[in-house]
RNA sequence: GGGUCGGUGCCCGAGUGGUUAAUGGGGGCGGACUGUAAAUCCGCUGGCUCUGCCUACGUUGGUUCAAAUCCAACCCGGCCCA
């Protein structure tokens, strides 16, 4: 099996015996890959996302890697969009039903998920090959889900059972602990493994919690008498934390349209324990040429993956100012660094500090600025704020300023 | 549909008429420490230009000087039965 295909693979099934089973090209994909190359005919590799959200994050971004490791091996990238599935709701992985979503959000996420993964952007920087011809064929499943009447939607229900589906690791879970489940819940791995049959998969990619989706895909397959796909389960990328998975709603991702600086400095001080498997999933990056020192290795990566996205230049950029940002909340004074500005131009003076906090924008609430004040958290210009009550008496007495709260959070005051 | 238990702040979870934005834990934020971090220790954790005033314990209404705590209806959920 080639490298490009087998890095930071989780799981493939089938997996076929590796001697003695010949080269049965259901079984093995390496031999289907063969198969390919002899025929001419190229593979079709699926990938289905939901887009139920308007961001793209590092994690969601190994799924694509992987896809476009296949597009530049000559294979077809077939990227559904799951328009219509959006609005069941995945239940993977949630202790909760879902909300569902209305048409016009869903499409909206998905606009914005093409452009995220490069569409229309520098192919150089893009996730997916969407320019050579033959390599990526994008569809909407409510192309072929939203037309399927009763009869259909009752074949497909016949052909999984109850146990089945609470054998599924999420629904026994919360089988188990009394939390509802919906029976339209049911429907999603059915009309997911749906898409594989619509599109005639080869290969389906997903991470390792979308095994019995994936799987339930090669039953429909076979159901509607075509040749099983393959599933190929990446990891579920570790989030910020280092500790649960990436997602959003755990706020501990890295957007992939976040800017150079925010993108390197959440990236240069991941876990430990968790920078190799960055590494291996976010670049191509060899491991073992990598320096030892734990620290290095951070800055090694974090460099990387943001290059791949932002460019040579904007990541190094960044680098370097993160270096400063450190320094500068270490006490070396304010940093000089790219500082966001913010206007005082929605401030009503007098104000007192507090509410300044509040009204630019650096806390979310004023009682949060009071109590950031009071615990030391906050200085202007380097200098310590004590009192919440300060009172500053107009915009010329703060202009070119830099407010700082806790370590990383600056912002430079400005008239306009 | 019947019976029963339950719906508390970002999450989990105490509290069952009267100091109180509501014990505790998690998470988050800030401080110290450090190789950024993690671990550990400390502080904070509804809103409001705030020495006070608002809004909060599923929803609405009621009883009371006084309710998250009592009552009624409704909504939502678990379990058992049909």
């Amino acid at each position: 099996m080639p490298a490009w295909l087998a890095r930071g693979m989780a799981d493939l099934f089938p997996a076929g015996a590796a001697v003695g089973a010949g080269e049965d090209p259901d079984q093995q994909l390496a031999a289907r890959l063969a198969e390919a190359e002899c025929s001419g005919r190229p593979l079709r590799i699926k990938l289905g996302i939901d887009p139920t959200g308007s961001d793209i994050h590092l994690g969601h971004s190994i799924l694509f890697r992987k896809l476009r490791v296949f597009q530049d091996a000559g294979h077809t990238a077939v990227l559904i969009i799951g328009d219509f599935t959006a609005r069941i709701g995945d239940p993977t992985g949630k202790s909760a039903t879902r909300v569902q979503l209305s048409a016009a959000a869903v499409e909206a996420n998905a606009e914005t998920y093409l452009v995220q993964l490069g569409l229309g952007q520098d192919p150089s920087r893009a996730l997916l090959d969407f320019d050579t011809p033959g390599r990526l064929e994008v569809r909407r499943n409510s192309e072929w889900l939203a037309g399927l009447d009763l009869p259909e939607v009752i074949e497909l229900l016949g052909i999984s059972t109850v146990g089945q589906m609470l054998a599924k690791e999420d629904f026994a879970n919360r089988y188990g602990s009394g939390t509802p489940i919906s029976l339209h819940e049911f429907l999603y791995p059915l009309l997911q493994g749906y898409d594989s049959v619509q599109v005639q998969a080869d290969v389906e990619l997903g991470g390792t919690d979308q095994k019995f989706n994936v799987a339930m895909g090669r039953d429909l397959q076979r159901h509607f008498g075509q040749r099983p796909q393959f599933g190929l389960l990446l990891p579920i990328l570790p989030g910020l934390d280092g500790v649960q998975k990436m997602s959003k709603s755990l706020g501990n991702t890295v957007g992939l349209s976040e800017d150079p600086l925010s993108m390197y400095s959440k990236l240069e001080k991941v876990p430990d324990a968790v920078v190799n498997d960055y590494l291996t999933l976010l670049t191509d990056l060899e491991l073992a040429a990598l320096p030892e020192n734990p620290r290095e290795r951070q800055k090694a990566m974090a460099l990387e993956i943001t290059r791949a996205r932002h460019g040579d230049a904007a990541a190094d950029a960044a680098q370097v100012d993160a270096a400063k940002l450190v320094a500068g909340a270490q006490g070396a004074g304010a940093a000089d660094a790219e500082v966001p500005e913010a206007s005082l131009a929605a401030v009503n003076f007098p104000a007192k500090a507090f509410y300044l906090l509040s009204a630019v924008g650096i806390c979310a609430s004023s009682s949060e600025a009071r109590r950031q004040i009071q615990g030391g958290g906050v200085k202007l210009d380097g200098q310590k704020l004590a009192d919440p009550n300060q009172e500053f008496t107009g915009p010329a007495e703060l202009a070119g300023k830099v407010l700082q709260l806790g370590k990383k959070t600056f912002r430079r005051l400005v008239v306009g």
